[in-house]
DNA sequence: TTAGGGTTAG
């Protein structure tokens, strides 16, 4: 069902009746006591109302502005368009185009930025991309590129149409860029999860001396979060600290997000817990830190206690909440938050929510409640939701279950190199030779090829990446004196892998090596001080032979702790462990 | 008086 707020046309001039109440603060007047038809009085209202984020009532103000008999201008529709894409009601946002039109205000520059922003904001998915280029070319036709509010307006344009590329060509070719060019273009990358740009970016900008502000920094944050690099995002709270700049719940939001990610969950929460205003993406960030870091009992506590504060949840910490408890096993009070989502809250639970929840029912082996589940679905299921049902059945071993799931996610998502490899270890574990064969098969001719998975540790402010088999890095050596002494000392214990080598499949000659994770761990090992730090391993969504060899290493190593199921150590990509390279 | 911002799984 598509949500629009009706808006009266515009021939219509009915008698003035003023709906309008705000409690909100003194600065507005009430709109009933407007009695003039001139617009400016209205424009100046409805400017407020939007830039306190009031948008519903600045689309009621619009409404009775048509009523009034005013008439509006160039000045009156960014504020209403704004309001139209921020509530998300593009029919709301097609009438407002319709009264642009008919006001002859369409190539008024303010007016275009409103409707291009409007349409991208409303039709962000890819898809609709063709429709921004036939606004881009209208622009450039009507000569109202050389203004930097349409060229920044159309650079987010591509950045929301997930189209980076073209938006880093148009950025490149905007001669007098000014600080929203460089805000729009790193805002982009860090919201298309190009965490690596982002900071390349940043460094341009601080060489051509290019001032950052609170918009930057909250993209830079987030590009720290994602590549768990907490040192910048240190350097980076410093220098606001130390400048004059004035915190906002977006930067403290972007920085609990940046420590809860990378681990430092005590530093996360004093920021929260210090937070005179906390708005609900505050405690989304913290709750969904520490489900990610396996400490689902006190997201749980936070979730429940943000209810009580009389915080309305909204979907996204849903899936937070609900992440925290499949992670931690807390299976019933996970399909608990469904119901109460559905229930009490009214919302739809969508396909991120049924992964959640298909991976809570999978992990405690409840497979068959899970495949059901996936079958009540309203909505088609994604593939992510068959991919958490494939990743049960590896746990469970479940091999015909495995299938069907392996059947229906490579229909929908056929270049998930990750699904292919999930579901060969299945059939390897399952001795299966004849279907490890089919999958191999089935790649080649799909001409798939899994990228090589890495894992990092950060260390005195440098960040060491290895891959699997890692020779290169300088104390390769050491590293691999350190494993054999590891993995010799691991075999008392009941260990598989001897002397840090490690045949993964029998079958292909040239495919040993060692993980990258034990390569990190060594070398982290090696590299920290005893007493003083305590390693951290996060991010057992690894497959169960490192997951092992993590236990296993921590009982033999003190300052080894291990917490289950995080994602900052490791960094994988597609949601596989890199022992899969030896494929 | 227009343009840029934080939170979501595997």
């Amino acid at each position: 069902m598509t949500k629009h707020l009706h808006l009266i046309p515009l021939h219509k001039n009915t008698k003035f009746l003023s709906l309008f109440h705000t409690n909100k603060s003194t600065i507005f007047t009430k709109a009933s006591s407007f009695t003039t038809t001139t617009a400016t009085p209205w424009n100046t209202h409805l400017r407020n109302l939007s830039k306190h984020g009031q948008y519903n009532e600045a689309l009621i103000l619009y409404r009775q502005m048509l009523q009034s008999g005013a008439t509006p201008n160039a000045f009156t529709f960014p504020f209403a368009l704004k309001s139209s894409a921020s509530l998300a009601l593009p029919i709301t946002g097609k009438q407002l185009h319709c009264h642009v039109i008919k006001l002859g205000c369409e190539f008024e520059p303010f007016v275009q930025t409103a409707l291009i922003s409007m349409y991208c904001r409303c039709c962000t998915a890819s898809r609709y991309l063709w429709l921004g280029m036939s606004l881009h070319c209208l622009n450039v036709k009507c000569g109202l590129v050389n203004d930097l509010a349409i060229v920044n307006c159309l650079l987010t344009m591509y950045v929301r149409c997930a189209s980076m590329e073209l938006a880093r060509k148009l950025f490149d070719h905007i001669p007098g860029k000014g600080l929203i060019t460089w805000n729009a273009m790193i805002s982009g990358y860090a919201q298309n999860g190009l965490a690596g740009e982002v900071l390349e970016l940043y460094h341009e900008m601080e060489l051509l001396q290019v001032n950052p502000d609170a918009v930057t920094f909250v993209g830079v944050l987030s590009a720290c979060a994602n590549l768990g690099a907490q040192k910048i995002g240190f350097e980076v709270e410093e220098k606001i600290r130390s400048s004059c700049m004035r915190w906002n719940v977006f930067l403290k939001n972007a920085l609990i997000n940046m420590y809860a990610r990378c681990g430092n969950l005590a530093k996360a929460r004093i920021i929260f817990d210090e937070m005179p205003e906390k708005s609900l993406v505050s405690w989304t960030a913290i709750i969904g830190g520490y489900g990610i870091h396996g400490l689902g009992n006190i997201a749980v506590e936070l979730f429940d206690k943000m209810i009580k504060t009389g915080i309305q949840p909204d979907g996204t910490v849903f899936v937070s909440v609900l992440n925290a408890c499949s992670h931690v096993g807390l299976t019933e009070k996970g399909l608990n938050y469904l119901d109460l989502m559905k229930r009490e809250y009214g919302l739809k639970p969508c396909s991120e929510h049924y992964s959640c929840v298909v991976d809570l029912l999978g992990r405690a082996g409840r497979l068959e409640e899970a495949r059901k589940l996936i079958e009540l679905m309203e909505d088609e299921p994604d593939g992510a939701v068959w991919g958490a049902l494939l990743g049960a059945c590896k746990i469970h071993k479940n091999v015909e279950l495995a299938e069907l799931a392996f059947n229906k996610v490579v229909e929908l998502e056929p270049t998930n190199v990750g699904y292919y490899v999930l579901l060969s270890n299945i059939y390897t574990e399952a001795n299966n030779s004849e279907g490890i064969l089919r999958v191999r098969l089935m790649m080649r001719e799909r001409k798939l090829k899994k990228d090589p998975g890495y894992s990092y540790f950060e260390c005195k402010g440098k960040t060491y990446l290895f891959v699997a088999g890692d020779r290169s890095h300088p104390q390769t050596k050491e590293i691999y004196k350190l494993l054999n002494r590891l993995e010799d000392t691991e075999s008392e214990y009941g260990g598989a892998s001897k002397n840090g080598q490690e045949v993964i499949n029998h079958e292909l000659p040239n495919i040993i090596g060692v993980h990258s994770e034990r390569l990190a761990i060594a070398f982290a090992l090696l590299n920290t001080e005893i007493g003083t730090d305590i390693l951290v391993i996060k991010n057992l969504r690894i497959c169960n032979d490192c997951h092992s060899f993590v236990k296993r290493v921590s009982k033999i190593v003190d300052r080894l702790f291990v917490v289950r199921d995080v994602t900052r150590f490791h960094h994988f990509r597609n949601g596989t462990c890199s022992c899969n390279d030896y494929w």
